[in-house]
DNA sequence: TGTTATACTTAACATCGTTAAGTATAATAA
DNA sequence: TTATTATACTTAACGATGTTAAGTATAACA
């Protein structure tokens, strides 16, 4: 009775394969400028197939995304573990937020920007991977307060500016490439070092 | 011999007719949602007609964005000449930079994120209005360095920063409505005092 | 060996941005 | 006033898009 098993590990598998296929796409050309037959070319199947694995282009987007997000909670609870200085810890988890923008921009700008325009309030709703990465923000900033790095105590607030500075250069930095700014890693940097500053102050 | 005259002022009405009902249509419907035949039937023309006048969609969202952003210009120059002591007109231009994101919130992201997708690098290139925007921020900037109050003399990652911080803000507010944030005036007031009080320290 | 469910494809629809060719009409010249 | 020419606009069409309905092979089962 492996049949059924095969079937459905095999389903996961093409499932996995349009994934990669459009992410690549994605990250590589722009959602807009990748079409499903496009899609479809890469992975050698009909254009239809996708249909049958993601309601439409918006979900395969949306799947992709989920994805993106997942690596980067990932990636920020590894460096919650290795790391015991709170403020130390926020300010890498900042630069690898900001990071992650800039290797995903297409997901970055989905999730953050462009969805919550058409699903409003679906990027961030409970339980979402949205939700969860705030939420890694809010202990973060609440062991800062908490060992009185801060003046503030107010976490919500101070998360909420913290998140606005590294969203805002992160958009910055992806949508005007051209813009002659500086250096990128000491804006960055500079970007969070004086929100921290700021806060301490 | 005023024919030429009278005809080129046609001419100019039509344009600003097209230009009219696109904005409409794109602040309500969302650029990509409206087609140059939405836009045609508004006005009661042929589609092709809109192309005598502009050289294609992307070029009528340029022009719409450019009128969006000499309001803000104006908005801004207004404060600047009523104002003398530098770090008071910074934290109201601020304030009014963010203030115009949320009252015009399409016009914004059309302008700052939106456009930038689809029209790389034109944001912000010499002689833009973006760039004229980006000029004044430079010149407070500079005059606050002058005084000595910021501590970095470094014009242009200060004013990146700056603007990082309001941007981001802003576009949370508008993307994020139902997300429970700190009480609105005081959370943008916050993110404007803790980055000068940064830049400060 | 015949039936049925599954996985995929073909063909088509409506719509998109955009271009080339054509047509009225207004302005000019005779 | 009439013929010519320039201007302003339209019609028709192209190729491409996301998506759906209908059809076809093939694998699994009885």
């Amino acid at each position: 009775m492996g049949v059924k098993e095969r079937r459905a590990r095999e389903k996961e598998q093409l499932q996995q394969q349009i994934l990669s296929a459009a992410r690549e796409l994605f990250v590589n050309e722009g959602y807009e400028n990748v079409s499903m037959r496009k899609i479809a070319n890469k992975i050698e199947y009909s254009p239809t197939t996708i249909y049958l694995y993601f309601k439409d282009k918006a979900d395969l987007l949306d799947s992709v995304c989920k994805e993106t997000l997942l690596n980067l909670l990932n990636t920020l609870e590894r460096l919650k573990r290795d790391n015991t200085d709170p403020i130390e810890t926020l300010r890498k988890s900042g630069k690898a937020y900001v990071e992650f923008g800039l290797e995903y921009p297409q997901d970055y700008k989905l999730t953050f920007v462009i969805r919550p325009q058409f699903q409003k309030g679906l990027g961030l709703q409970e339980g979402s991977v949205g939700e969860k990465v705030f939420n890694y923000l809010r202990e973060m900033v609440s062991e800062c307060i908490q060992q009185q790095i801060f003046h503030q105590a107010d976490v919500e607030t101070t998360g909420q500016v913290l998140w606005s500075a590294v969203h805002g250069v992160t958009l910055l930095l992806i949508d005007f490439p051209d813009f002659p700014w500086t250096e990128k890693d000491k804006l960055i940097d500079t970007v969070i070092e004086t929100t921290i500053a700021g806060l301490k102050a």
